[in-house]
RNA sequence: GGGAGCGUGGCGGAAUUGGCAGACGCAGCGGACUUAAAAUCCGCCAUCUUUUGAUAUGUGGGUUCGAGUCCCACCGCUCCUACCA
């Protein structure tokens, strides 16, 4: 017997399945499509295990798959653009595609060590003009349709990675990708209007059924849907006068979803950021106090307000509005709790309901009037029918943010007040008839802000021209080529290069400059499932009908931290694809699967700082690659988190030889006698019986788990399938097998189904048993899925728990297809002893499980 | 503060709709083989108890013939989010 050697077969096969081009998409194929794609990794550096982890799940979907007699796409790239390729450049004083391309032979080494089935003809790189040039198109064609922004706001930046970042991007104040604190800055940059999507990026959510529930939540929360109304304030003159016809100068609105608390509005808040502030106070004795606000609160930063520092500033800008409900002046302040970019930067302020208002009326001495109460407050008794103001002031020491009771609110006074409630619809109707209000639903998703300012990206296609202002490159100059000559290291940049800078303006023919900011490399990583369909086009970005044939993807593996990030944008670029006719579908990935973290036996995370990272190569090295990637699919759920163990490991290892050798062994000829016992017959037939029940009870499982991505228990049962095996082949001796028996039939069939079953796991080890021991042409991978006879692997006798009140008290044998009223008779004598003295009041058989007998 | 999820042996984890809790593996213990070790093969392995049996899925209640699973409250942990009016 042939003993396993992972580190002979491995390298053979892998050559041999390179040579023979078993892994290359077949177009035009007749099978239904099956599309997987794991999420395309960043050249970093070495592979690590949470790549390791990933793509096996993915290999394993897509052999299981083709096995299954579907047409596969397995595509895999990188996502090449970023700021880690510069960084090396300016350390190593080299240019930053050396270190990518040097890196992504790295990994592209170690992917083929582990046996991934990607079709390598469909490679994308994100830093290849090719790839890049279309990304440029895309840009072009947003833009044509209004989906392209450029304007002046405050941005996240990053100052130590010198460039602005998208909201997204900003993780409780830092930067997502180098951990510094982010600074505000008033900067002219390009958006995407992902917005104009908000909605039906929520609703579509509601399609993906099968993505998980947590991701979902997730997104829905990022957008942010918040349903109220918009409120129009009227400024009163500086003398304080209500002007007698307000021009639109002299409106302020704000949006609320408590528009029933509009009666017990006691002041009014700027952002310190609105566009007018400083226009209100010009010239007067509250001009200094309010712009030493407003510098002061461009310095709290966004990680002071991450950690919790929620001490709110204000200052009164000497000015009133007039509420339009009841009439009433309320002065105007600023304050740095108001957000500017959300709703429309200014807020109507009700301190009895909001607790932000309320701990900012208590810190400056504002009136706060009690206008919706629970019917437990002891004001209660006091104003439930009081229609004007009697108590302007609360001995409390929070708001009351809970539904309630209106009071004090004129003719609302008595409705019911609180989101969504009697008493905001009632006011809002009445804001409409008034034309001072009206519905609005508001989102929390900002747009996308997709300029940075760094060399190593897709460069905006764009031209500054002095005559014609800003204007696309022509199509038919894309792409525009990132200049190779650059010296990083010097603080050279793309703002710095003469020659990249200086062009004609398309429009006119005149001098002009070319924009030197890049796109965000999010842009790359959220149309490259597209490009992957037709990969080599070399006229469009992909042949819409490739695209659709293959779209949607059908399982989508990747971390859980791109659940809001590169899955939104990928969102957004497919709907606008689709409405610009590219592509016919409304949702990209159809199913989702979010794999947990690699992480070490004592639950941290592995880091080169904690000396605590496994390498994947040196586990191959140690254990094979089919090991390696067994023992990752069986140490726990691909969800959850992994906690390395390399015991367990080993133990994988061992399993594998163990399965070897009883493929072997199942095979077998009688020549081989020194191996076992004869046994007698009775025996024999019993474990020959056994083990069909365990192979198609087995295949049967292990079928269903895979479905349901369950790759532990699918391994667990193909463990308990080769334990049968042995179990049959200490009974039964190989002259029993000889050729043309019953058993030699039986042998031969379980030990392809054992091979057969793993094969999508341990692809070089089923591959070598299948054509070595087994005595097949190559390959297995292309060989049908095993099949199951459910009959076949049912037992005819059964064993059944009999119970008394719940509790196990003996166990009976009956036959399968056994009458009820004999099962129960049976289970009532087997338990005599436990039911003497009692009443049995009810017998509850659930067939094949047990019997429950109730008795008192 | 808001949202989502999770608590099962020494460890990783099983348990489709409520139906015999602990599959499968790791570690451990015992045995066979061996001069010996490794490898391999066989057996044991939740807790208490001599057997019978009793107790066990974070804690306390509830629904049910029956609860790890459903409901309520509490405790603990993890992730996401954060002044969004």
């Amino acid at each position: 017997m042939k003993a396993y050697n992972p580190h002979e077969i491995e390298p053979r096969w892998q050559k041999a399945w390179a040579e023979s081009g078993i892994d290359e998409v077949r177009e035009g194929d007749e099978r239904p499509k099956k599309y997987v794609l794991e999420m395309f990794p960043y050249p970093s550096g070495d592979i690590h295990m949470g790549h390791a982890r990933n793509y096996t799940i993915g290999d394993t979907i897509a052999r299981y798959y083709r096995m299954k007699g579907f047409d596969v796409l397995h595509p895999m790239g990188w996502d090449a653009f970023g700021l880690p390729a510069e960084n090396a450049a300016i350390k190593h004083h080299s240019h930053p595609a050396k270190w990518t391309y040097s890196n992504i032979a790295t990994q592209k080494a170690s992917f083929k060590r582990m046996g991934f089935s990607y079709d390598w003809d469909r490679t994308v790189v994100a830093c290849d003009p090719e790839y890049y040039r279309w990304g440029q198109w895309i840009f072009e064609q947003f833009w044509k349709r209004g989906l392209v922004e450029r304007r002046n706001s405050p941005v996240n930046w990053c100052p130590s990675c010198k460039t602005v970042l998208a909201n997204e991007q900003v993780i409780e104040g830092r930067c997502w990708r180098c951990d510094s604190e982010v600074e505000k800055r008033d900067l002219t940059q390009w958006y995407f209007k992902i917005t104009d999507y908000a909605q039906e990026l929520l609703d579509d959510l509601d399609q993906l059924e099968g993505w998980p529930e947590r991701v979902k939540q997730q997104q829905a929360n990022w957008i942010g849907r918040s349903e109220g109304a918009e409120v129009t304030f009227t400024l009163c003159s500086p003398d304080g006068s209500v002007p007698e016809n307000p021009t639109d100068d002299d409106l302020i609105t704000v949006f609320t979803t408590r528009a029933d608390t509009l009666f017990g509005c006691s002041f009014f808040v700027l952002a310190p950021e609105y566009a007018g502030v400083a226009d209100l106070v010009r010239g007067t004795e509250y001009e200094k106090p309010v712009m030493d606000l407003v510098e002061a609160s461009k310095k709290v930063t966004a990680l002071q307000r991450a950690q919790g520092d929620h001490e709110k500033h204000g200052a009164f800008t000497g000015r009133y509005v007039v509420n339009p409900v009841n009439g009433q002046k309320v002065p105007v302040w600023v304050a740095d709790y108001v957000v500017a970019d959300y709703g429309t930067g200014a807020v109507m302020a009700v301190p009895c309901g909001d607790q932000r208002d309320f701990e900012f009326a208590r810190k400056y001495d504002l009136p706060i009037v009690p206008i919706i109460l629970g019917e437990d407050d002891p004001l209660y008794p006091q104003l439930k029918s009081e229609k004007n103001r009697v108590v302007t002031s609360v001995d409390w020491d929070a708001a009351y943010d809970a539904e309630g009771y209106l009071v004090q609110s004129g003719e609302f006074t008595g409705m019911k007040g609180g989101k969504h409630s009697e008493g905001e619809a009632a006011v809002v109707a009445k804001l409409e008839e008034m034309d001072l209000g009206k519905r609005k639903v508001e989102y929390r998703l900002r747009d996308w802000l997709i300029s940075r300012q760094r060399y190593w990206g897709n460069p905006i296609p764009a031209i500054h021209c002095p005559k014609c202002g800003v204007v696309p490159v022509p199509e038919e100059d894309l792409p525009v080529m990132l200049p190779k000559d650059i010296d990083l290291a010097a603080g050279e940049t793309l703002a710095t290069h003469e020659e990249f800078i200086n062009c004609t303006c398309p429009k006119c023919g005149g001098p002009a400059r070319r924009e030197t900011d890049t796109m965000d490399t999010f842009t790359c990583s959220s149309w490259y499932y597209l490009r992957y369909t037709d990969p080599h086009n070399d006229q469009q970005p992909f042949d819409p009908a490739k695209a659709n044939a293959w779209m949607p993807v059908d399982k989508y593996i990747g971390g859980i931290e791109h659940a809001i990030l590169h899955l939104l944008y990928s969102r957004f670029y497919t709907k606008a694809l689709r409405d610009m006719g590219l592509v016919n579908i409304d949702e990209p990935f159809r199913n989702l699967l979010c794999q947990g973290m690699v992480l070490d036996e004592h639950g941290d995370v592995m880091s080169k700082s904690k000396g605590n990272v496994v390498s994947p190569e040196k586990m191959i090295d140690a254990y094979g690659a089919d090991a390696v990637r067994a023992y990752i699919l069986f140490m726990a759920p691909p969800e959850k988190e992994l906690l390395w163990n390399e015991d367990g490991l080993a133990g994988l290892y061992k399993f594998l030889n163990r399965a070897w050798r009883v493929v072997c062994d199942l095979m077998a000829q009688a020549d081989d006698e020194t191996l076992f016992e004869k046994a007698d017959e009775k025996k024999a037939a019993a474990a020959r019986k056994q083990l069909v029940r365990e192979r198609h009870r087995v295949v049967g499982k292990v079928t269903a788990d895979i479905e349901r991505d369950n790759f532990n228990t699918a391994i667990a049962a193909v463990m308990e399938l080769v334990n049968a095996a042995s179990d049959y082949l200490h009974v039964v001796a190989p002259d029993a097998r000889a050729e043309g028996a019953d058993d030699a039939v039986l042998a031969r069939d379980v030990a392809e189904t054992i091979v057969k079953l793993l094969s999508p796991i341990t692809p070089h080890w089923s591959e070598e048993l299948w054509c070595t021991v087994l005595g097949h042409e190559p390959s297995i991978h292309e060989e049908p899925w095993p099949t199951f006879d459910p009959e076949k692997a049912k037992s005819d006798e059964v064993e059944l728990a009999v119970q008394v009140n719940g509790k196990v008290k003996a166990r009976i044998t009956v036959a399968a297809d056994e009458a009820e009223d004999a099962i129960k008779q049976t289970a009532l004598s087997a338990v005599s002893h436990a039911l003497e003295g009692k009443d049995v009041k009810k017998v509850i058989v659930v067939k094949g499980r047990l019997v429950n007998i109730v008795a008192k």
